[in-house]
DNA sequence: CAGCCTTTGAAGTAA
DNA sequence: TTACTTCAAAGGCTG
């Protein structure tokens, strides 16, 4: 389990998944607890429209600890400045506006969900499927997760990192892949079972999850407050919650098998890279090397834990919320995450530094450098802006808008 | 159509 | 060690 609780526990090397903030966002339960039901006191009847472009200019307008305006905005904001101290400086409670909740609590936005639950990733996790092609892998190894009440040879299941890393795309063959991933451990049954997956061909293998008792939700119905109220009113003995994940394909993930795949991370390069063989016959041995350079599959980097709670919880605000802009959405899923117990922000941490710890064993030449300057950036007048205008630091605090603007340069400019 | 927005966390770089 | 940047997901929006 993740060291949250343990306080001075925290040096467990890269394992560790005790962020700072991980402990920090704990502190003030109670605040939060408060907060929600200041929350739920406010108006519900807010056009939703109305909330989105106020919640660009509270935005706008909220660095440097200025309360935001908005239907009990201050107060809360007032509580939870003084209740975590991390995020004393932090803009994120005052920036998703209150009228933006106020207008999530629409008629349209209350209409039973939950009825899922955030615990769904990590248990699946900690079901991690043992591999379809396991047994034939000569040096089995010792399992990375709990494994306990799988049986080796039933049909895998998914992993959570299946959720997240099944791509869309088109996978690339194994062959493909670029000698760094390629140390890949695939010796590791439980590893190559893992990723032996093609979005492809996964359709048509719904997946559905077994809950022993269907746990409380600590989040309302409503977006973002904390409500503890019955959770779902399946049938007992129902699969419970229901979470369906992308397909699964029953390949052994060895390499050369013809099923083989690679770890769902890879992203294939875009296929506009590809030359036409007019083009390619033009290219220097130079160009040619930076071309095939191009060419390999980019590995992501595995996802935090409030990522995978994005991706978890995503759907469910989208329909909850009739939202689609994803801004809008993460500020509401930042707050949901905020409000989330100890308990249940630990799973997530705990499933993300699984998907570390899995990552790093499929790629251990893969560093968060490989893809830096993969992105294009934003412009240096942004980065600054942002900088002096509210946005959190490396500390996920928000430095003060009065502070002196420390001339920002940033280490490379693409 | 590339990049922005928006969130948190992990990991990288620079001083 | 500190301070900061970049990237991870996602989908509407924008120039």
């Amino acid at each position: 389990m993740p060291q949250l609780d343990s306080g001075g526990g925290g040096a467990g090397g890269g394992d560790d998944l005790g962020a700072p903030d991980e402990l920090l966002a704990f502190q003030d339960e109670g605040e939060e607890q408060d907060d929600k039901s200041r929350d739920s006191a406010a108006g519900p009847e807010r056009d939703l429209a109305e909330l989105k472009s106020s919640l660009v200019n509270e935005s706008e307008g909220a660095a440097g600890g200025a309360e935001v305006p908005g239907a009990g905005g201050g107060a809360r904001g007032e509580a939870e400045a003084l209740g975590r101290e991390h995020t004393s400086q932090r803009l994120f409670p005052d920036k998703l506006p209150e009228s933006l909740e106020d207008g999530l609590k629409a008629p349209e936005c209350a209409s039973g969900m939950y009825k899922d639950t955030v615990y769904s990733a990590f248990n699946l996790l900690m079901h991690y499927p043992p591999p379809a092609g396991a047994g034939q892998h000569p040096q089995p190894q010792p399992p990375l997760h709990n494994k306990a009440s799988q049986p080796a040879h039933s049909v895998p299941q998914l992993s959570p990192l299946y959720e997240h890393f099944s791509s869309p795309h088109p996978t690339p063959a194994p062959a493909d892949i670029s000698q760094k991933q390629v140390h890949r451990p695939l010796q590791t049954p439980d590893l190559s079972g893992f990723y032996s997956l093609t979005s492809g061909s996964m359709g048509q293998l719904p997946h559905t999850v077994s809950w022993p008792s269907p746990p409380l939700y600590p989040l309302s119905p409503s977006c973002g407050y904390r409500q503890h109220f019955p959770a779902p009113t399946a049938a007992p003995g129902a699969p419970y919650p229901r979470f369906t994940h992308p397909p699964l394909m029953l390949g052994s993930g060895v390499p050369g098998h013809p099923a083989a795949i690679p770890h769902p991370a890879i992203v294939p390069p875009s296929a506009k890279q590809e030359l036409q063989p007019y083009d390619r016959s033009l290219k220097t041995q130079a160009e040619s090397k930076v071309e095939k350079e191009a060419k390999k599959p980019t590995i992501k980097k595995p996802l935090n834990a409030f990522m995978l709670y994005m991706k978890e919880m995503r759907a469910k605000v989208i329909a909850e919320c009739t939202l689609k802009e994803s801004a809008a959405i993460n500020q509401i899923l930042g707050r949901r995450w905020h409000a989330l117990s100890r308990e249940e922000q630990a799973k997530y941490y705990e499933l993300a530094r699984k998907e570390r710890q899995l990552h790093m064993q499929l790629y251990p030449g893969w560093s968060a450098r490989d893809n830096y300057g993969k992105k294009k950036r934003r412009s240096r007048e942004k980065h600054q802006e942002s900088n002096t205008g509210g946005k959190r630091n490396a500390f996920g605090t928000y430095p003060e808008k009065a502070a002196a603007p420390a001339p920002f340069l940033p280490m490379t400019v693409l």
